[in-house]
RNA sequence: GCGCCAGUAGCUCAGUGGAUUAGAGCGUCGCCCUGCGGAGGCGAAGGUCGCAGGUUCGAGUCCUGCCUGGCGCGCCA
């Protein structure tokens, strides 16, 4: 019988963590049918690898079955025999005793399994089990949700690397979101996460861009000496923003108008430490403003210092890997699959490419950090170079899976109904931090989040900045706000609220037997799987639907079941304070991990 | 021309690698305040899932073709 799909778990498992019910419930069926199978119930077949569905309907239960749909397709096409899929069902669930007591703890979360529609197994969690869940949810804590799917593998996140050479475009906004947004997934998800931001210190926008600040630096020097100088004029297709001269300023504050004393090229070369380190510091600031960080800013330039871009070049020269053609260097990707045109590594001029680093910085990613998998942010608009970095893989011999490129496709920024670019204050492009300051680093980071990357997004700065309900972001946060204002108010009527869970209230929380009480516990159980599913597909987007749900199930408990009042008494109060707590346990745990506020009061 | 992505309710979008009656929010129309934050709750109407074929017992989901929109095809990054 096959059982593919079941995965042993690792041995190292983190605590707090433990096998998600959803699993529990696929081995139950697995046993269940291993077991009708040894009782002779069920003729020997091939078993498909059985899948647990969340059905969309809430009566065809918590979680539901086609394994015996499958089964019975299966053994219609190997042997063209009939076979009764409802048949092989009911034998399966006759063997799946929710009732046991064996006290293995498997067979305690199914309350109800039943028989459906052409074969489905449909299966409900019992109601002792789900009241058992809040004391788990509070002593999860800040970890609730956590799983092990990671096994402690290195897994790398890169992303924003925009070009340091000026503040960060609106558009860059998303990349910095779905970025630390799936790192925070990732490391909830048991993975060994760095973060990392490749900074471009070595090309000709750098360049330009030291030149450009060099410009401002020398207009800055007269503007202040009133002394004659060299003229210096911003390259024409240099950067033209109004930050250089605050940029320019902050040399002259501190070095003085010493580079104006050195020759034009000198001048700027030595310019390029102080210029990177402004820049940088800057684009650090406006990511802080986000709530996005860094452990590691890796420079490009160092590449080059070491000699490692040389090396590599020259090793896939001596591999066939790179060629010489019409006095450039090509690193030949034709020759593996989704490539057909060669890429320049080396200009004729004797310059490098752009390409040439990127194919250092990945050896250098995976053949000498080791990471077991990196995933690389990049906006649509870069979506040619995908293939490419796959023939680089397999020139450097290293398995192109481990490499993962989330494309996302670009931001539109409405507002009062039309479409903006331009900053109205600089006369530049938007800027990241423009838009924080406008309408919040939560809205931002909520909007930015709730469409799948693959598609392009209308951000309505107009309606994120309203306090009403058409504004999303207001209704989950204003959520947290009211569990927090509940407890708040319990505490001062005396109720005590456990920081941790009192030990003698497990028969309060029979008494959480409410319909939305019982719906509000099942919302918070997802937690784990949205979690995993998140990281699976790589859509950060799924948490903030799951965070709408989940207030939505908190809001429908807190208008059905009062807590505070003297009509209740004060066990189920109590309960259901516990059941607050665990839900405001929930619902941050979601905001935290796409990197929102909690906010107590609003 | 070739390639990638998108097309689901009036609007903005989900939809868990095929499955039980396609979902949510907003908007619209009804209810619910002598109760803990009404920035709320409950309910209704509203969809030939771009079009046409195909595979399948079963397709929004897989395959083929087409239509529309976005993006990409450089000795730029």
């Amino acid at each position: 019988m096959q059982r593919a799909g079941v995965r042993p778990y690792a041995a190292r498992r983190r605590s707090g963590t433990s096998i998600m019910i959803r699993d529990q419930i696929r081995q139950a069926v697995i046993d269940a049918v291993a077991a009708a199978q040894a009782a002779g119930d069920l003729p020997e077949m091939d078993i498909p690898q059985v899948e647990i569905q969340r059905p969309n309907q809430p009566e065809h239960g918590d979680y539901s079955s086609n394994v015996a749909l499958l089964a019975a397709s299966a053994v219609r096409k190997s042997t063209g025999g009939k076979v009764n899929p409802r048949q092989i069902a009911q034998s399966i669930v006759d063997h799946l005793a929710p009732n046991d007591s064996s006290g293995n703890g498997r067979a305690d979360a199914i309350g109800s399994v039943e028989l459906a529609g052409p074969g489905f197994i449909n299966i409900r969690l019992g109601e002792r089990w789900l009241q058992d869940q809040v004391p788990a949810i509070l002593a999860a804590g800040a970890d609730f949700g956590a799983i092990d799917k990671g096994e402690g593998e290195r897994w790398q996140v890169e992303y924003v690397s925009a070009n340091p050479t000026g503040p960060l475009h609106y558009g860059g906004g998303r990349n910095a979101v779905l970025g630390d947004t799936l790192a925070n997934l990732l490391d909830a998800a048991g993975y060994e996460v760095q973060r990392e931001f490749y900074v471009n210190d070595s090309g000709t926008q750098f360049q330009l861009f030291i030149e450009s600040l060099y410009a401002c630096y020398v207009q800055r020097c007269q503007q202040e000496s009133e002394a004659a100088g060299p003229s210096a004029e911003v390259p024409e297709d240099g950067y033209h923003g109004a930050y250089l001269h605050d940029y320019a300023g902050i040399v002259w504050e501190r070095e003085g108008d010493r580079y104006l004393k050195m020759e034009r090229d000198a001048a700027v070369a030595s310019m390029r430490d102080i210029g990177r380190e402004i820049v940088l510091h800057d684009l650090e600031d406006e990511l802080q403003e986000l709530g996005v960080s860094f452990d590691r800013w890796f420079s490009e330039r160092s590449l080059y210092d070491e000699g490692l871009v040389d090396t590599l070049l020259k090793q896939l020269a001596a591999d066939g890997e790179v060629i010489e053609r019409d006095g450039a260097h090509w690193f030949v990707a034709s020759k593996y699959p989704g490539n057909e045109k060669d890429e320049v590594v080396i200009r004729s001029s004797g310059a490098p490419t752009y390409f040439a680093s990127d194919i250092a910085y990945h050896y250098d990613k995976f053949v000498r950090r080791k990471f077991d998998r990196v995933i690389n942010v990049w906006a649509v608009d870069h979506q040619g170079h995908v293939p490419r970095m796959g023939a680089v893989m397999r020139a450097l011999d290293v398995d192109p899976e481990r490499l993962v490129i989330l494309l996302y496709n670009l931001v539109k920024l409405i507002r009062d109904g039309s479409e903006v670019k331009m900053s109205k204050r600089s006369g530049d492009l938007l800027t990241v931090r423009e838009v924080v300051e406008e309408v919040g680093p939560d809205a931002v980071r909520f909007m930015l989040l709730t469409t799948s990357p693959e598609r392009s997004v209308d951000f309505d700065m107009s309606l994120a900045v309203q306090r009403k309900n058409e504004n999303r972001v207001y209704y989950v946060q204003y959520g947290h706000a009211r569990i927090c204002s509940l407890l708040q108010k319990a505490a001062q009527n005396g109720y005590e609220i456990p920081e941790a869970m009192p030990g003698d209230a497990a028969d309060a929380l029979s008494l959480l037997t409410h319909p939305a009480e019982l719906t509000l516990i099942r919302k918070m159980l997802e937690m784990e799987e949205q979690i995993e599913l998140a990281v699976e597909r790589l859509s950060p987007h799924n948490l903030t639907y799951f965070a709408e749900d989940l207030t939505k199930a908190f809001s429908a408990f807190y208008e059905n079941c009062q807590v505070l009042h003297s009509d209740v008494p004060p066990e189920l109060a109590r309960a259901r304070l516990l059941l607050s707590l665990a839900a405001r346990t929930a619902l941050s745990r979601v905001l935290r991990l796409m990197g929102m506020t909690t906010p107590e009061t609003m």
